[in-house]
RNA sequence: GGGCCUGUAGCUCAGUCAGGUAGAGCGUCGGACUUUUAAUCCGAUGGUCGCGGGUUCGAACCCCGUCAGGCCCGCCA
């Protein structure tokens, strides 16, 4: 069974009214490891729905959290920022200085900023959450009662957080974090509580009460997370494995939300995806690819089942080259598969069942519209990028395949897949052993080693090539003539030796529509050289 | 110091919760086919399940120990 449906069948067990949550600070740039947040959540939402529950899924914006430095991305401006809310403060601009036109004018904030292009990368995705906008809940008064309770409350919460993280908590700790009279979050004291106000007073001399059914501040995250599910009121979260450990936020959230009268959520830890070969995803080591830069790269499908295929305690490592197109090719394969045939051998072993059963259920999850069969492009990445690279115009490439027979009419996904094969392509992201190069130079190690037969065949290939015309057709038809006058052993060994003497390499794509696109001086002056070699 | 996760074929992993002949995909190798030669099809190859003990008729799986890697106990998905 697949993940999604075992957290599912778990849930179904509990009742038939649920609601996943997800959450993220929208801090900085989002990157694809968020993206495992949300999918991850997406993905048990779509399984309980599949089975029969009735499923709100929620994602929870933490803009209440404060800005907890100068980020390197931001303007020496923010300084003044620094402990303030991310929902109250404005959005850098491009040069990194705060934008206060567009915060006065459109209340367009630090959140904001981060969490637009986020929001649309998960449209492409198919996730469609109920966006709770936290700073919103607190000034709206959705965690008042919860917060009196922390604070009626605060010697018990303050010896659960202790005993379970095994931190002690300062004298003067209170489980309310009031704004100061700057508007953030530190460099404050509480000196006194009566309900609804919180006293207290600033490092720059001010006083003042701080009203916690208005959002005048905010529970620590401790306390904050819990009070989420309680008035939220999740049955599912899944998170990183950073809240998951022992004494970390989920050991303590999960007593903490019984002092406020309710049942913590079933808790679901994920690993962290890392960026192959350069270690975890992080903004300010800047070794990040963001969501809309990866859906650049790949149909979100294959996006999807990179988080669906992994069980979520493994950790991912999103390869942007030839990983991908690994992953890609894996998931036309998937996608041709008649999986509800496969399980209908009643030969199978229990291990193989399991198998199908994880592959059905990881396609499942990779459609980014529940429910609808996934399709298959019909043609391989592989594929894709050699037409793409030999072929100037779509008009070429379709036509190719066309006559090929692997595709009789051009859709919207092939023509989406085929633009971003196209932006691959050019990004630094694209494998060099993917990369069609013609040689500038013969390759004297591999020429030299030419044995007689091969000799004469590069004779008469040059001959052929440099007195066709210079279209496919000609060329195609030039390569296999070059071996008729002779008697070789192999009739593929024209190709070899052109791949041999034009790339370097003994197989390689289709020569013609790649030849066609070159200068025919070039490749046969190329070829003259290689006879140069085996002359000297 | 306390705790969590991971370790199974060259690679990525399933299988561990419910103990019962060691599994997939990729790769590699071989073959077929071909003016679709990075394609496609067929076949083969491949593992003292990190290591040591214990429980059991039987252990990759349960228990104890141990080694290695990653992570948490301010903040982070």
């Amino acid at each position: 069974m697949h993940w999604a449906d075992v957290a599912a069948q778990s849930l179904s067990h509990k009742g038939d009214k649920h609601v996943v949550s997800t959450g993220i600070t929208p801090s900085g740039e989002f990157h694809i490891g968020h993206l495992r947040e949300i999918l991850t959540g997406d993905m048990i939402a779509r399984a309980a729905r599949d089975a029969g529950l009735d499923v709100d899924f929620v994602f929870v914006i933490d803009s209440a959290d404060p800005l907890r430095k100068v980020y390197d991305f931001l303007g020496p401006e923010y300084e003044q920022f620094v402990g303030n809310q991310l929902g109250a403060i404005p959005a850098p601009k491009d040069d990194g200085n705060p934008d206060w036109e567009r915060f006065e004018n459109e209340g367009w904030t630090y959140a904001n900023h981060f969490l637009e292009p986020f929001l649309s990368a998960l449209h492409q995705i198919g996730v469609q959450p109920r966006l709770v906008d936290n700073l919103e809940s607190y000034r709206k008064g959705n965690f008042a009662a919860l917060s009196k309770i922390a604070c009626d409350r605060a010697d018990d919460i303050r010896e659960c957080i202790e005993r379970i993280s095994g931190r002690e908590l300062p004298d003067d700790w209170f489980p309310w974090s009031p704004l100061n009279s700057k508007g953030g979050l530190d460099k404050v004291r509480v000196i006194g509580y009566e309900y609804p106000l919180v006293h207290w007073e600033d490092e720059y001399g001010q006083n003042g009460s701080s009203d916690i059914t208005k959002g005048e501040g905010k529970l620590p995250w401790r306390i904050d997370w819990p009070a989420k599910w309680g008035w939220i009121g999740v049955t599912c979260e899944a998170f990183g494995k950073d809240h998951g450990a022992a004494g970390g936020s989920y050991s303590t959230g999960r007593e903490i939300v019984e002092i406020l009268g309710h049942k913590p959520p079933q808790p679901l830890v994920y690993e962290w995806i890392s960026l192959k070969g350069k270690g975890a995803m992080s903004s300010s080591a800047g070794n990040t690819v963001g969501p809309i830069e990866a859906l650049q790269l790949v149909p979100p499908e294959i996006l999807r089942l990179l988080i669906a295929k992994s069980k979520p305690n493994k950790a991912i490592e999103f390869d942007t080259g030839m990983g991908l197109v690994t992953l890609a090719d894996e998931y036309e394969r998937l996608s041709a598969r008649d999986f509800e045939q496969e399980l209908a051998n009643q030969e199978l072993s229990r291990r193989q069942r399991v198998q199908i059963e994880d592959a059905a259920g990881a396609m499942r999850m990779a459609s980014t519209i529940s429910g609808n069969q996934v399709q298959s492009a019909a043609v391989t990445f592989r594929h894709l990028a050699l037409l793409a690279q030999t072929k100037k115009s779509d008009e070429d490439v379709w036509r190719s395949l066309k006559d090929s027979g692997a595709v009789l009419t051009v859709t919207p996904q092939l023509q989406d897949r085929l633009d971003r094969m196209r932006y691959w392509i050019q990004s630094s992201h694209f494998p060099d052993e993917m990369r069609i190069k013609i040689l500038s130079q013969p390759s004297v190690d591999v020429i030299q080693h030419f044995n007689k037969e091969e000799e004469d065949i590069l004779r008469a290939l040059t001959v052929e090539l440099s007195n066709c015309q210079w279209t496919k057709k000609d060329i195609s038809a030039a390569i296999p003539r070059s071996i008729e006058s002779l008697a070789v052993s192999h009739k593929w060994l024209a190709y070899k030796v052109a791949y041999l003497c034009l790339m370097g390499v003994e197989k390689g794509p289709r020569l013609a529509p790649i030849l066609s696109e070159m200068n025919q001086n070039e490749i046969v002056s190329l070829l003259e050289s290689c006879i140069k070699i085996l002359d000297s």
